[in-house]
DNA sequence: CCCTCCTTAGTGGTATACCGTTAAATCTGG
DNA sequence: CCAGATTTAACGGTATACCACTAAGGAGGG
């Protein structure tokens, strides 16, 4: 996530993150000129900002509208997790395939670093170290159109990690020993198969949380219909 | 693809079109004010329009330097059969899942035209009614992620048809109908063998057509570098 | 004749300002 | 008091204009 300094840039991560940790809530509405004038930028830089975010899917613009906070129910979950649990599993497969000495060597820094988050308990370290788990097998299948594929879901499984909580840090941890295994032992299908495995096992506990919040159904358009008045 | 009208939305369309008709070749070099002049927009609605195709793939924005028409080695043709193969097979999958008596039925008319197309021998047509029943099976599995991830890949996969050459008509006609009675008979697992043998098997030649152009590698950085000078 | 410096214009990045549309607020008549 | 017409201004869409950066092309000295 390099940031040239530019302001367009520095407007996407700032909304991303607000988004990412809910302080912007799914169906909230998005005023540009508000947004503009509160993160020092102009308009410009600000609404190709929101159309980043919009291809990365967490913001809907509605056209002749305006934006908002992409909804979240779980029905995206479910559809979420019927994605990631292909592509992860490609990405694995692809990983064991290619992989080579240097390779496996960082994917075992990642792992060894999910080991030491895991034992310390420190649930901020272990939701990053698995997700860099994650994001070091991507980049190790080396498809740079997956990767493109894959950014839009991280940031859905990120918002999602902080909606609900995840589930077992120790269980997760051994399922990253045998996938890493597996990678470094170059045997794909095996890889691709434990990684669809242990997509799937987070599966149930997000649809069970996700259900939970059952947001009234936020409709797009309604909700971009509404408007301010002068406080 | 709806077109609300806007500019920029006329924009995107109009680079779109002529980015897969190769009229604009890959690795062109992209200069805003030449094609706002030519499009009659301002810089702002194309700009946005670039931003769109850039994050379908399209296109490649070098921060700070330019936008230019996204090369398309060998490498990304294997690296969109990757993708194509677990993507369309998860589709298949959840369209044969999903499957009722009227969704079956609006597949069986893409089928039908397909049918005809390829008995007339018509490539532009043959074209067209294939594209159109991979999106309604895409289109039938009623995830809103995946079709969303599927876009990039269409525009591609369309690229490369003009590109290269399709393969046999007939071939592709048949398999289209067995995924079509798997489909139809629910079955998620056959479905998905077959989708994903279909894509496999158009592997081989776009692959082989595409290692015959091997462009001389054009580097982003490197393009974006020149600059034209007065005519 | 070649190398270096300098000028210049092509280019992306951003701000400001205006326009059209339309929802919200206000006004009017029943 | 309520329903419909009318006014107001919020908001997205777009154009114009300016700035900073940088590479092309030329000037001047070795």
């Amino acid at each position: 996530m390099s940031e040239p300094g530019s302001l367009r840039d520095l407007a996407y991560a700032t909304l991303r993150q607000r988004i990412v940790e809910v302080a912007l809530k799914p169906g909230e509405r998005l005023v540009e000129r508000d947004l503009a004038a509160e993160l020092n930028v102009s308009r410009i830089p600000l609404r190709e900002a929101l159309r980043m975010l919009a291809a990365e899917g967490l913001v809907v613009i509605v056209p002749g509208k305006g934006a908002l906070v992409s909804p979240f129910t779980p029905a995206d979950v479910r559809d979420l997790f019927d994605v990631r649990e292909v592509l992860e599993s490609l990405a694995a497969r692809l990983a064991a395939a290619r992989a080579s000495a240097e390779s496996v060597e960082r994917l075992e820094k990642r792992l060894e670093e999910c080991r030491a988050a895991t034992a310390d308990a420190d649930v901020t370290r272990i939701a990053a170290a698995n997700a860099a788990f994650h994001a070091e097998i991507i980049d190790l299948a080396d498809n740079p159109l997956l990767t493109s594929l894959m950014s839009p879901l991280a940031a859905r499984t990120e918002w999602l990690f902080r909606l609900t909580s995840s589930r077992d840090p120790a269980e997760q941890c051994s399922e990253h020993e045998e996938l890493f295994a597996l990678i470094a032992a170059g045997d794909a299908d095996g890889a691709a198969a434990s990684a669809y495995a242990h997509i799937a096992a987070g599966r149930a506990p997000s649809t069970a949380l996700a259900s939970t919040w059952s947001e009234p159904t936020v409709d797009p358009e309604a909700v971009a219909k509404r408007r301010r008045r002068r406080t």
